[in-house]
DNA sequence: CGCTCGATATTCT
DNA sequence: GAATATCGAGCGA
């Protein structure tokens, strides 16, 4: 098993974003000594870049809490937001400017019953299907933001996984510019996705 | 089921 | 002061 290098980052966001739906999202928790591995297949992913993307929270420019954006790809960019959410991006651009892909869901597979602890829920399907509820289950906090997930020795990083059969480019979710873009990209196979999948209108 | 609405704090205007 | 890359409780069908 391998981690997709910086040069997998270095491509335009959006074809990031596709590409790392079936990748693994691998988080390693030290407790006592102890090594705790969570993981999971993406399934989920939203690409927010450039200066051109009003949805971007770097179209404005580099500021204290999207600096990291613009810093080298392949690394966590953590922010909080709603008062109580944290979400996940990994930064990807094909040249200057900024980029980013949100990790949306994921499809639970090693470490549930810590993802559990993390994250008490009733149903499974609660567990990871959203940008919110992934971090909470993974104990993803702004804390680790900057972190090179192109690196296994990291606490959180991206393993290669399996390809899935298809993806879907809908638009992006819970966004109020730039809606017109197809930049969500879906595997319509999970039931981890965040959202039913939008039927274009006719 | 599906939809509406309020919580909550960090960030930027 | 306003907006926000969200979530879940509460409601009605």
């Amino acid at each position: 098993v391998i981690c997709p290098s910086t040069t997998f980052y270095r491509r335009p966001t959006p074809e990031v974003a596709r590409a790392l739906v079936g990748k693994t999202l691998v988080r390693m928790v030290r407790t006592n000594g102890r090594k705790l591995r969570m993981a999971g297949r993406i399934v989920e992913t939203e690409a927010y870049g450039y200066s051109d993307d009003p949805a971007s929270h770097a179209c404005m420019g580099p500021t204290v809490r999207n600096k990291v954006m613009f810093g080298e790809v392949g690394r966590a960019y953590v922010y909080f937001t709603y008062g109580s959410h944290y979400c996940v991006n990994v930064t990807a651009r094909s040249a200057c400017d900024a980029g980013g892909v949100l990790i949306r869901a994921i499809e639970p597979s090693e470490g549930i019953q810590a993802m559990k602890r993390f994250r008490p829920v009733d149903e499974m399907l609660s567990l990871t299907s959203g940008p919110g509820k992934l971090t909470q289950a993974l104990k993803i906090t702004s804390l680790l933001s900057g972190v090179d997930m192109t690196d296994k020795r990291s606490e959180l990083y991206i393993e290669s996984g399996s390809r899935p059969v298809s993806v879907i480019a809908t638009p992006r979710i819970g966004i109020t510019r730039a809606t017109d873009r197809q930049w969500r990209f879906v595997d319509p196979a999970s039931p981890y996705v965040s959202r039913k999948i939008q039927i274009k209108a006719l």
